[in-house]
DNA sequence: TAGTGGTCTAGACCACTGG
DNA sequence: CAGTGGTCTAGACCACTAG
């Protein structure tokens, strides 16, 4: 592993655990030189990958501040969702990880070590207050997250459970967005009428595991919660 | 303007105008320090960004692929619709660029020194063959783009004009998402029933120009062109 | 094997922020 | 003003690709 993805992963788990809180410095980069004896052209590689994961926000003259992170969605965010998040964001399993097969109707096409892997799925509702606002499915190979059907994730975060407990980071993610009329089992979870149009997100993530991804299907109320990008935008 | 964002609008450009073909090579690295006489790791910034917003991709040991614009509605890089999906696009003028006073109903606040400026508007619907994909409004502040009410674009493509008659790089997007019931404006433009679901789009695209930007709505059927953002995985 | 991109070193000067 | 991030130089070694 190169040592700016060392570095990085290092400081996201940091940052994850709470060393470094929302708000605060991470230590300056010509300090990260010294502490981890490489170089600044080093440091800032990891540093860019972290602020365009929307984990720092840098600020010249200042330094490295340490962001609300998003809310599972890979690039995309839930508008709305941060400001909320201490107050009344509640995630409540509708199915709780259990062992299945291999998903077929998918954009993404598991790759073959993972079909050769049993499949967990697991499915979730996300609720601002009272309110639904979006309903997940996800799945992932059994293999890389041993005894994970019996774990409680870690402050309810599936990411979060992933870093610590597996040492697994999510990298990157790629998407595919549709708006269609809600169907049953959607509409029924969010709590609207069947026909209302929701927004329908397929996702793929990369991990740190190469050749392994975390799959997702969302369903979104974007009436209260448009879904967004705006993350700090350098320039 | 610093030597990576120049080396990375000349390729731009000239990967817009065809000097380098898709499924091409560009030059290599070593080749791009000798002919703009800068080092490699400035070289490497301008492709690296080249790399994430999908005009290349890497291959070690081989070179920089000039890349197929994608089939999906390439909106959540930054990215013209036309390059996005190739050949049989149409785009057509429902109201040409003309000046109005700047909205107020939108995500996004213009800066003070762009609603010191006149606005300018215009509004588009493309096409995949006979069938409308997405319908377009757009905005900028006039003072930018002198003679832009009496111009055709270059190729159909706004962009491409920017770039090449204005020397103005679009750099990045903001965006905020919706699934809607189609009202009549947009269900009639995009040939649907009016209350179909639509996935509607604020977006916010900055610009080189420091404090100026280009704001659009879309509203998108999602039936025949998801959108998404699958480009080129790193790692 | 020659050439490519991937990573890294050890410096430098600059613009900007805050006290 | 000292310290921060933003940009850049001039090298180096490596893993990988293709002929």
């Amino acid at each position: 592993m190169p040592r700016y993805q060392q570095l990085k992963a290092q400081l996201t788990r940091q940052i994850q655990q709470g060393v470094y809180a929302v708000g605060e410095l991470l230590p300056s980069e010509h300090e990260l030189c010294d502490t981890y004896q490489i170089t600044r052209t080093t440091v800032r590689k990891a540093l860019d990958e972290l602020q365009r994961e929307g984990f720092i926000l840098r600020q010249q003259g200042r330094g490295s501040v340490v962001c609300e992170r998003r809310k599972q969605l890979g690039l995309l965010t839930v508008r709305g969702f941060s400001e909320a998040v201490g107050q009344s964001v509640r995630n409540r399993f509708i199915a709780r990880p259990s062992l299945v097969d291999w998903e077929r109707d998918f954009p993404f096409t598991p790759a073959e070590k993972e079909l050769g892997s049993p499949c967990i799925r697991f499915s979730r509702l996300r609720s601002v207050g009272e309110q639904p606002v979006m309903y997940e499915e996800s799945w992932l190979a059994s293999t890389i997250v041993p005894s994970f059907l019996d774990l409680e994730f870690i402050e309810g975060s599936f990411f979060k459970t992933l870093s610590q407990r597996y040492l697994i980071e999510v990298l990157s993610s790629e998407y595919e967005l549709h708006a269609i009329p809600a169907r049953e089992p959607e509409a029924t979870a969010l709590g609207i009428a069947i026909g209302e149009p929701v927004l329908y997100i397929a996702l793929r993530y990369a991990t740190s595991l190469p050749h392994y991804f975390i799959y997702s299907k969302l369903w979104c109320d974007t009436n209260r919660y448009p879904v967004g990008n705006s993350y700090p935008q350098g320039r």
